[in-house]
DNA sequence: CCTCAGAGTTGAACATGTTCAAATGCCGGT
DNA sequence: ACCGGCATTTGAACATGTTCAACTCTGAGG
């Protein structure tokens, strides 16, 4: 598999986002399965081989889906982090976007986590591939507590924006498999979640755990330190 | 994809063995992704559609390692649950046994969690060709704790044995990803997160916390209740 | 021994992700 | 106008999971 090429012509850019939006289309109409590279090359215009020249494969197509709705995303939150000053407002708002802006892709979702999961996979969430993406997330949530009103201890705080980007994933797994009407047991799900993790955050401060939270903080510093 | 057929006579069990050892085989020697069905009926012996006769797919040869490491760990496991009764020493042992009986399949398991946990996949832990396997790994984790001398309270009860299914799955994608000499960091994290389950366990009895645990077990079981 | 139903087996054919060497288009320099 | 180099494009060829219609084998019944 040899690594996609930048564009460097208004011509080669042309082609690389006819690609990106004809694959997205297809992957809404028909599924990610079902959607062949062919039927994307057509669709664009452009032939098998060139979609191979911009995409390195099918799973790198997904990979700048993912970028996709993380700007979708971030301009879904934008407003709501910047007047909101609450931390379970912030989270919950935050989160719930997530899930509301992949909303038009839910159905084709589920076949995305499978190679997410894979560490074989360029797309696998602890790849280096997606590493940028990643540290962009884990940014957004830094930014969401850093941003309210909630005083978290340092060293709480070293490692709250990764949980909480674990926490995002573990959501949107249980999103796929959400067949209630309008998505609302996710919803309810997260509304729960989030504040379950704000009142555990409080707690954190007193005095009383403070033996439980360094042994907590330190498992979850030994889990995390593979990566 | 046709179900696959279940063999009547000693020939077909035969082929049907040959065909998965031959597959077992291979996947360890090169790992799921390069192993071919075609190497697999070569080394069986069988042409490349007597493997399509016994397993639907390739993932199904991948679901039957599955019951195969489940006896091989329920073997490794017999001994400790019938002479031990205490749930932190059962849990551990029984969780450790799960990666100890996985260890020589270390470097495709990767691969394999990636099907695992595609919604669409016959493989996948919720879906109905997997509920054979999961039900008896549940049923596993509720002898665990039942045959100890901890009292757990029915509401919990009800839902733990899922939770440590759940639990189990977590500690494997670890293992998968944990790259320390003799994975001893797997290891160290099961010691202590079953450590720590335990304890929760016991500070869930205390009076102070019963509209907290109300609140946490009607969270599971909303999160449970859509399989 | 013959028949036959059905279990078991076969390999060619197909679909589709991927590779690659060659062809084409484009542009700056002369 | 021509050329050289580079970006881009192309589609045939390949690898491999999967399907399927035809074939072979086996054992019971007569």
């Amino acid at each position: 598999m040899n690594a996609a090429v930048q564009p460097l012509t208004a011509r080669g850019e042309h082609s690389r986002a006819a690609i990106f939006d004809a694959a997205l289309a297809l992957f809404q109409e028909r599924g990610y399965e079902s959607t062949t590279m062919r039927a994307i090359a057509d669709r664009a215009g452009v032939s098998l081989g060139s979609s191979y020249h911009y995409f390195a494969s099918k799973e790198h197509l997904v990979l700048e889906f993912y970028s996709h709705t993380h700007q979708l995303h971030l301009a879904a939150i934008g407003p709501l982090l910047a007047r909101e000053q609450d931390l379970a407002a912030r989270l919950r708002g935050t989160v719930r976007a997530v899930v509301v802006t992949c909303e038009p892709f839910h159905d084709f979702a589920g076949a995305i986590f499978s190679t997410v999961a894979n560490p074989a996979s360029p797309l696998n969430p602890f790849g280096r591939e997606s590493k940028a993406l990643r540290d962009e997330v884990i940014g957004l949530y830094a930014e969401v507590v850093k941003g309210s009103d909630m005083r978290v201890a340092p060293d709480i705080m070293s490692e709250l924006p990764t949980l909480l980007w674990l926490y995002q994933m573990g959501i949107l797994y249980f999103w796929i498999w959400d067949r209630s009407p309008g998505r609302l047991r996710t919803l309810e799900v997260i509304d729960q979640t989030t504040d379950l993790i704000v009142r555990l955050l409080g707690l954190a401060n007193l005095p009383v755990l403070k033996a439980p939270r360094k042994r907590a903080l330190a498992l979850i510093r030994r889990v995390a330190e593979g990566q």
